[in-house]
RNA sequence: GGGCCUGUAGCUCAGUUGGUUAGAGCAGAGCGCUCAUAACGCUUUUGUCGUAGGUUCAAGUCCUACCGGGCCUACCA
C-alpha cells in the first residue's frame, strides 16, 4: 500500500467553469484517485476554491453583495456541481479558510526570515473613481502601435504587442470607464526567485517522466532572456490574505494583501489541515502527507492541472516551500493538460461559448460527460469537443459495448434460468482465452501497456482505450459461446458461460469505477454484490459470484443519445456565443 | 520577435530507444448471429505518414529548411 496525495489545479470562484476546466484537472484527477484507492492505497484528494483577487471582488460588486458572501455562496454552488460530477474529493476547502492565512502568512516569515523576500516600490495605476489600483490588463486605451481602440494595459490583442499601462493612448478603467487615472507610487513585496535559479533547475533536472508540456514550460521560465525573474507576491486589495510577516504586522505593508498565486498554492497544505479539523483530527493528522520529518517522506505527491498552471506549480510554489527551509513534501509529478476547444473554437467564459458545467448537468448525466472527457482528454495535444464525438462516443462505447453487453446477458439468464447465477457446467477453453485476452489487456507486456500501468502512468486516454477493449472482450466472448444455441442441446454449458459472464458484468464495474462511477455502482446494486475488490488475481475474480446467487436485470444503463436530441443540443448551445 | 507542441486512412487518434507487408475506434461495404438498448461478432476498401532536401544498409521515427494548426511569453487567474 502506498499513500498519495493529490491535489487538482484550485478553480477560481469568479463563476462556473466549463468543461474545459474540468478535463484539464479535476476529472482526471478524480479518476486517478478513484483508481488508487480501488487498488487499495492510502489516498488524500485535495481541492479547493481559489477566492482572492481582482476578479471575485469585481464579480461581488456586480452582484451587489460583499465580496466574503459572494465567496460563500460560489464554493457552495462549486461544491454542488463537483459533487454532481461524483469528484471524490476528500475535501474541497477554500482558500480565505483561517489554515490559509496563518499558513501563508506563516511562509511568508520564513521567506523573509531567509533573505528571500524584497521590497520594491513602484509605481502602479489607481482608479481615483473606481477607488482601486488597476491590474494592467482592467486598463483599457488606444494601442500606440497600431491605434487599436480596446487594448489592454498589458498587451495589445489586435497585433500581440505588449504594453505598460502607461504605453496606452486616452487610458480608462475596464471596469467603470473612467478616465480619472493616476500613477501612484506603492511599495510591494518580492519573492526572490531569482536567487533560487539553479536549484529549481536541478531540482526539476531530477525528475523523471514528467510531461514534456511540463518540463518545457518551466525551462522556458527558467532560461528564457535574463532567466527566471523576481515575482511580486503582494498587492493593494482589500480581499485576501492580509500581509503578514509570521504572526507579526509587516511594517510599511499593512492594508495589503498577498497575490492570489502566493496563497492559492499554500491552499493545498492548508485545505488538507482543513480536512483534519473538519474530521476532528490533529495536526499530526494532516502533517503526516506534508511534512516529510512527521511522516510525509514515503508519500507520492501528484499534482493535476491546465498547462496555464504549470509556472506556478513548478517554479513559484516550489520556491515558497523550498525557500522556507522547513521539510515540506515537494511535488512528485505533475499532470498536465492541453485545452480542450468547443466545436473548433475556443471555450469563453466571457463571451459564454462552449458548455458550463451546470449547463452540462443540466442535460446529460455525469457518466456520460465523465467517459466522454476522460476518453478523450487532451492530453498529447489540444482536443475538440463537437456535439456528434459525444453522441458517438457515448452511444457506441457505453451504451452498445458496455450497457448492451450487461442487458443482454442478464435478460438472456432471466429468461432461461430466471434472476439467478445458474449453477451447472464448467467453465471452459473459451472461459480460459477469454480470461487470458482481459488479463493481457490489463498487465499489458513490453511492447504494450496494460490499464494497470496506463492509469498508474496517468495516461487516462490510452487507459480508456483498453477498458473499452476489456468491454469488447466481453462480447467477443458471447459471440463464441453462444449460449443461446448451447442452451437447446446442453443446458450445463450453457449455465456455465451465463455464470461466467455474470462474473465478467460485475468485473467490469470494478474495473470502470474511476471513470464512471455511477454506473458502476448501479450494476453491483443490480448484480446484489458488495464485493467491489481489485482482481489481482483474475481467475479468482472470475469465480465472485456463485451459482445461487440472486441478482435483478438491471434498468437500461445507458439510453442513447438520438440524432434528434444532439441536433437540439446543438442548437441550445450555439445561440450563445 | 523568441520558445514549445503539432501536422499519419473520410473523421478522431496510436505508433516505444530508426529495422520486415504503417495500426485502432468511428464512418463505408460484405458476411454471420438472433441473447440484447435495430444491439453484438467476423471479414474488408482507402494512406507518396504536411512539403523539399539530408544522414543511414535501413526513417512516420534523426537533422535542416519551408508551409499549415495551436499554445506560452511572467500584473487575469
Amino acid at each position: 500500500m502506498s499513500r498519495i496525495l493529490i491535489t487538482s489545479a484550485l478553480p477560481y470562484i469568479n463563476g462556473i467553469k466549463h468543461l474545459g476546466n474540468l478535463v484539464g484537472s479535476q476529472l482526471p484527477a478524480d479518476a486517478y484517485a478513484r483508481f488508487m484507492r480501488a487498488r487499495g492505497n492510502d489516498v488524500m484528494f485535495i481541492c479547493a476554491t481559489d477566492e482572492h483577487g481582482t476578479p471575485a471582488e469585481l464579480a461581488a460588486a456586480k452582484a451587489g453583495i460583499p465580496v466574503a458572501e459572494f465567496c460563500a455562496d460560489m464554493w457552495q454552488v462549486q461544491k454542488d456541481i463537483a459533487d454532481g460530477f461524483r469528484l471524490s474529493f476528500d475535501y474541497f476547502g477554500r482558500s480565505s479558510s483561517q489554515r490559509n492565512r496563518d499558513l501563508t502568512q506563516h511562509l511568508a516569515g520564513k521567506l523573509a526570515d531567509n533573505g528571500l523576500i524584497e521590497e520594491v516600490s513602484e509605481k502602479q495605476v489607481y482608479s481615483n473613481a473606481d477607488g482601486r489600483y488597476l491590474p494592467d490588463r482592467y486598463i483599457e486605451g488606444t494601442c500606440p502601435n497600431c491605434g487599436f481602440e480596446n487594448a489592454r494595459g498589458d498587451q495589445c490583442e489586435n497585433c500581440t504587442k505588449q504594453l505598460n499601462p502607461t504605453d496606452l493612448i486616452n487610458p480608462r478603467s475596464a471596469i467603470s470607464g473612467s478616465t480619472d487615472l493616476e500613477v501612484r507610487e506603492t511599495k510591494h513585496l518580492y519573492l526572490r526567485q531569482s536567487t533560487m535559479r539553479d536549484r529549481l533547475d536541478a531540482w526539476i533536472d531530477s525528475q523523471q517522466g514528467w510531461p514534456i508540456l511540463t518540463t518545457s514550460i518551466a525551462k522556458k521560465w527558467l532560461h528564457d532572456g535574463d532567466g527566471l525573474r523576481d515575482r511580486g507576491i503582494t498587492r493593494d486589495l482589500d480581499w485576501g490574505v492580509p500581509v503578514k510577516r509570521g504572526t507579526e504586522e509587516w511594517p510599511g505593508m499593512e492594508g495589503k494583501v498577498f497575490y492570489v498565486w502566493f496563497d492559492a498554492p499554500i491552499e493545498y497544505i492548508a485545505a488538507t489541515a482543513e480536512w483534519a479539523d473538519a474530521n476532528g483530527l490533529d495536526d499530526a493528522a494532516w502533517e503526516s502527507w506534508w511534512r516529510t520529518d512527521k511522516g510525509a517522506e514515503d508519500v507520492h505527491y501528484v499534482q493535476f492541472m491546465g498547462k496555464d498552471n504549470v509556472p506556478f506549480h513548478t517554479l513559484s510554489f516550489p520556491a515558497t516551500l523550498m525557500g522556507s527551509d522547513e521539510p515540506w513534501k515537494m511535488v512528485d509529478f505533475i499532470k498536465s493538460y492541453n485545452w480542450l476547444t468547443y466545436e473548433g473554437g475556443k471555450f469563453s467564459t466571457s463571451q459564454g461559448r462552449g458548455i458550463f458545467m451546470n449547463q452540462a448537468l443540466e442535460v446529460m448525466p455525469s457518466d456520460y460527460w465523465r467517459w466522454w472527457l476522460l476518453s478523450n482528454a487532451p492530453e498529447s495535444s489540444d482536443s475538440d469537443f463537437t456535439w456528434e464525438s459525444f453522441q458517438g462516443g457515448v452511444n457506441k462505447d457505453l451504451a452498445d459495448v458496455l450497457g448492451n453487453f450487461v442487458s443482454r446477458v442478464t435478460k438472456f439468464c432471466r429468461s432461461k434460468f430466471g434472476e439467478v447465477v445458474p449453477e451447472g457446467g464448467e467453465y471452459g477453453k473459451f472461459e480460459e482465452a477469454t480470461t487470458a485476452t482481459i488479463k493481457y489487456l490489463l498487465e499489458g507486456d513490453e511492447e504494450r501497456l496494460g490499464y494497470f500501468k496506463l492509469m498508474e502512468s496517468i495516461e487516462i486516454r490510452k487507459a480508456a482505450h483498453v477498458l473499452r477493449g476489456i468491454w469488447v472482450a466481453g462480447n467477443e466472448y458471447l459471440q463464441i459461446a453462444a449460449p443461446w444455441s448451447m442452451y437447446k442441446k446442453d443446458p450445463d454449458a450453457a449455465a456455465a458461460t451465463v455464470r461466467y459472464a455474470l462474473n465478467l458484468i460485475r468485473l467490469y464495474a470494478v474495473l470502470s469505477e474511476p471513470f464512471i462511477p455511477d454506473a458502476s455502482a448501479k450494476i453491483l446494486k443490480a448484480m446484489n454484490v458488495t464485493d467491489t475488490s481489485w482482481p489481482d488475481d483474475l481467475e479468482a475474480a472470475m469465480e465472485v459470484l456463485p451459482a445461487g446467487h440472486a441478482f435483478e436485470v438491471p434498468e437500461v444503463l445507458f439510453a442513447k443519445i438520438t440524432d434528434d436530441r444532439r441536433v437540439e443540443l446543438e442548437e441550445q448551445f450555439a445561440g450563445q456565443g
